[in-house]
DNA sequence: CGTGTCGTTGAGCGCTTTCAACCCTGGTGG
DNA sequence: CCACCAGGGTTGAAAGCGCTCAACGACACG
């Protein structure tokens, strides 16, 4: 059950306890799990799949909070603060799901120091990732979201000086569902993207975008650009 | 030093302690406390006036992540995680603070799990907060954001049922920065509120707002509407 | 070979932004 | 007392960007 990485650093004896409320099932893709306002009884996490976390919008369309990939959990801050969930939950692909019980869960932390200090560090980290999706969607025009957004999908790597040498990376998630991350419609997302490869700051293959120069994209990220003016002269 | 509702339910000797490394002090009106990437060293807590956390976007313009207001804390994350400051702080207005030494704060959550446990809910309230701002701002229409946030900032009230009921508000902050807060320009969010009075959901008198009729503004934030056809057949 | 999903491309409209001028209030100092 | 100024807010007009709708292409699957 736990070698997912969410359960690092947890001890053997609560992993048991924890166990025997827990249940493992499969949700197909395109099922929906939790929806807007409903109260929690569980604490998930992914074995494998992807479970996409997503607010709906007037428009039936919607816009995505997280995408939840394998080893990773949500549904805390729920549990902790028996409120209703405020967001949709459903699968991108079909997943493979661990359900622990809510109250197995507290009482897990009423009894155990070491796992709130764990949790609390964890929604620390969740709390500042949220703010960094905050400020790729708050830029002003839809080429620097793109652009933040590649820029801080960049793995860290050993040598942030070179930031010259190109990289493959490959986009984690449907562009589609990038796109409602970004607070974008899908099609101006694909623009971007066409737009930037057609400028050489990358080359896109499918799903796989190898970045050619870091500092030019940094740049679009902090200057912007007037898009397109067509050289007519 | 602590009636100040931040520190409800936090031990006597804990503040003893804590007291020992914090240093109050004064902020006038648009100094800067901190820059964005700045690594902190302390954990700030308002006793007056009111702090802006915001983004600094590349029009000069700001995306507004967090009022803080008397009694509200900011930096725990940072702390706690030892990255640096996602935001900016500045002063809104003149304003009086707490700074409690990281050091000394670090040293209190290791050595004190119901400090430990209360900063978990602290962090998990502000997580859910922060996603009901991003379900605000990924409105699609300026008035939407605008009506949402009407609503949200409506008071907890004794009878939920009681939908009809008038009620007057006080806007807690500049328009210009509830604006930033919601992702509007200002001129967007004035222009939003002299609608919704002229059609008759609000009357507002300066900052503040009087709701006529929680019912129809709500019909607004889910449904949308075309805004105006100037009735011209 | 049909069907469904995902993605790209094109065209048009409308909201938001931006820049500008103007109003209003409070404070200040001659 | 009043002129002046600064800050906050409102209003107007023009332009651009993103949204929407629609059609098409690529690919996988039964």
């Amino acid at each position: 059950m736990a070698r997912l990485g969410y359960f690092d650093s947890w001890g053997k004896d609560q992993l048991a306890r924890l166990a025997s409320g827990t249940k493992q099932f499969f949700l197909p893709k395109k099922e929906k799990l939790i929806g807007k306002g409903d109260l929690i009884d569980s604490l998930y996490v992914v074995v494998s799949g992807q479970i996409r976390l997503y607010i709906p919008l007037s428009n039936r369309s919607e816009r995505v909070v997280s995408l939840i990939g394998q080893g990773q959990g949500f549904g805390e801050p729920c549990l902790i603060r028996a409120e209703s969930c405020p967001y949709e939950a459903v699968a991108g692909k079909d997943s493979h799901l661990l359900a622990i019980d809510a109250m197995v869960y507290r009482r897990e932390l009423r009894e155990s120091p070491v796992l709130v200090e764990r949790t609390m560090n964890l929604l620390a980290q969740r709390l500042l990732d949220t703010l960094r999706d905050i400020e790729i969607c708050a830029q002003p025009s839809g080429l620097q979201k793109v652009a933040h957004y590649l820029i801080q999908l960049r793995p860290a790597q050993l040598q942030p000086s070179a930031a010259f040498h190109e990289l493959e990376i490959r986009l984690p998630a449907l562009k589609r569902d990038i796109a409602a991350k970004l607070g974008l419609s899908q099609e101006i997302f694909s623009r971007m993207l066409a737009f930037m490869s057609q400028q050489g700051f990358i080359q896109l293959t499918g799903s796989t975008v190898r970045v050619e120069d870091w500092g030019r994209l940094s740049g679009l990220a902090t200057a912007g650009c007037p898009m397109e003016v067509p050289d007519k002269n």
